[in-house]
DNA sequence: TCGTTATATTCGGGAAATCGTATATTCAAA
DNA sequence: TTTGAATATACGATTTCCCGAATATAACGA
């Protein structure tokens, strides 16, 4: 599916999971996470998070590319305005404003001066 | 649930099918309207109407009102900015835009001078 | 009170979503 | 070329969702 044929359904669909919202909610406020990022952010088993992210990527909600061993995800930069604005919407909603999870990433950032994640 | 306690992953559950979302989408272009009507306009049974007006009504989307034998649905008053929001913005990815529901609900309007629905 | 209209609910089946576990794939470094 | 790290996928089980059909409830009018 492509960005241009996301139906408010489509997009209300990928987001009923309180993991895939997590993750979109995180990569509003990082540009790009990789996936060992998000299974520590989200203290979430791999499969798990790789899963719901192929998901988010079928539905082109989330793009990705590869750097060495590493992939990273990112809204998709095509995403249509009315899609941000929703995904926007339901960080003031969030009512733990994602504290534990973007505690823990800088955390990881913090972590040895090389980065895990080039 | 009350409105104060609706999380962004139970609004998006809420509005994860094709029938709950258009009758939350005709609730923004009419102040409200009764189960008799929306089974017209989204031609469906009106068990499967009553069903989701149910879950949406629980969710605290909707409010509802009895008025003789008719039950007027609306969109809750207390829906917080930002759940609103999100529903707006959701007007905007529609690709029908409910065209044809909005006709059949003027076409109701206009059979019989007496509405159907005081 | 009785029938009619509007609406809600129950019941059971089938489809879809989610998960844990195990395994496959891909890349880099040795 | 083998090994290990990062990521993806397959499999089977469990749960959740959605529906049609039938039935229940509530209000109105005769």
């Amino acid at each position: 599916m492509t960005a241009e044929t996301l139906t408010p359904t489509a997009l209300f669909k990928a987001l009923a999971d309180d993991t895939r919202v997590r993750v979109c909610l995180l990569l509003t406020r990082f540009p790009e996470l990789c996936v060992c990022e998000l299974t520590e952010a989200l203290q979430l088993s791999q499969p798990k998070i790789s899963r719901h992210l192929a998901l988010l990527r079928n539905q082109s909600l989330l793009a990705d590319r590869r750097q060495g061993q590493w992939i990273y995800y990112r809204l998709h930069p095509q995403l249509p305005d009315w899609a941000r604005s929703v995904v926007q919407q339901a960080i003031v909603g969030q009512p733990d404003d994602l504290a534990d999870e973007c505690m823990r990433l800088r955390e990881m950032q913090r972590a040895g001066a090389e980065p895990a994640c080039p």
